[in-house]
DNA sequence: AAAAACTTCAACCGCGGGGCA
DNA sequence: GTGCCCCGCGGTTGAAGTTTT
């Protein structure tokens, strides 16, 4: 990043840093106007110093109208968590998922959040979320048929390994993250190594079986 | 009260993909 | 086939705000 120099100020012609209350406002009228896309022209037409990159990102992340403002909810959290637990960093297609939140904001959650949590299936996430995307998308297509099949045949070996899965993503983190997690892992219980499925959800029970899993 | 440490988030960059001439 | 342009994505940075010491 050039921020050292430029900062606040032009660059090449183009302004830099925080934005203006009347800069957003020109690229309100813009997108009134003209509609989303063609971001090279917003210069053009409104006289705004700014590359078509900058104006996409202002108006993506933040001047979009149908955005929601304030905190992730829990519910929110929770989608987050499941959605990167199977996409790994692939951000945007996370912020599909919840709508009136952008992949930046997502990004930022979860960096804040929870990138101190260390485990084999985040790294594996991250390895798989270089690859291209049609490779990834094959790939999960025939993660999703084995574990169909496997679970017609296993079901309680299934379940368990998706709760080991989710768990290791939280290995060094706090009561609030699992408590957050439990809808999702529930319904499997562990007694001394072996499984069983447990119908009837009892909150406290599982989730002290689940926090204490090995 | 002040300094240091930490957190949050807006905004930047480089890169890659898709469309088109 | 290839070169150019535009767009979108993920990683990173740094200013501002907040909490802790």
């Amino acid at each position: 990043m050039d921020s050292h120099f430029g900062w606040g100020g032009v660059v090449d012609g183009w302004r830099k840093g925080p934005w203006t209350s009347q800069e957003d406002k020109l690229l309100c009228e813009y997108v009134n106007i003209h509609g989303e896309g063609r971001w090279n022209c917003v210069s053009n037409i409104t006289g705004l110093r700014r590359s078509g990159k900058s104006c996409r990102l202002r108006w993506v992340n933040y001047l979009r109208p149908d955005l929601k403002r304030g905190k992730i909810t829990p519910q929110e959290e929770n989608i987050i968590l499941e959605l990167h637990a199977r996409w790994g960093n692939r951000w945007s297609t996370i912020a599909r998922s919840l709508p009136g939140r952008t992949d930046n904001e997502i990004k930022n959650y979860w960096r804040t959040h929870f990138k101190n949590a260390k485990s084999s299936s985040t790294k594996i996430n991250l390895q798989r979320s270089k690859l291209p995307k049609s490779l990834i998308q094959q790939e999960q297509n025939h993660e999703d048929d084995e574990m169909m099949k496997e679970a017609v045949i296993n079901p309680q070996q299934v379940l368990l390994e998706q709760t080991m899965a989710t768990q290791d993503i939280f290995e060094d983190d706090d009561d609030e993250m699992m408590k957050c997690m439990c809808p999702f892992t529930s319904f499997v219980q562990v007694n001394g190594g072996s499984t069983s499925i447990n119908e009837d959800w009892n909150e406290d029970e599982n989730w002290t079986r689940l926090w204490n899993l090995e």
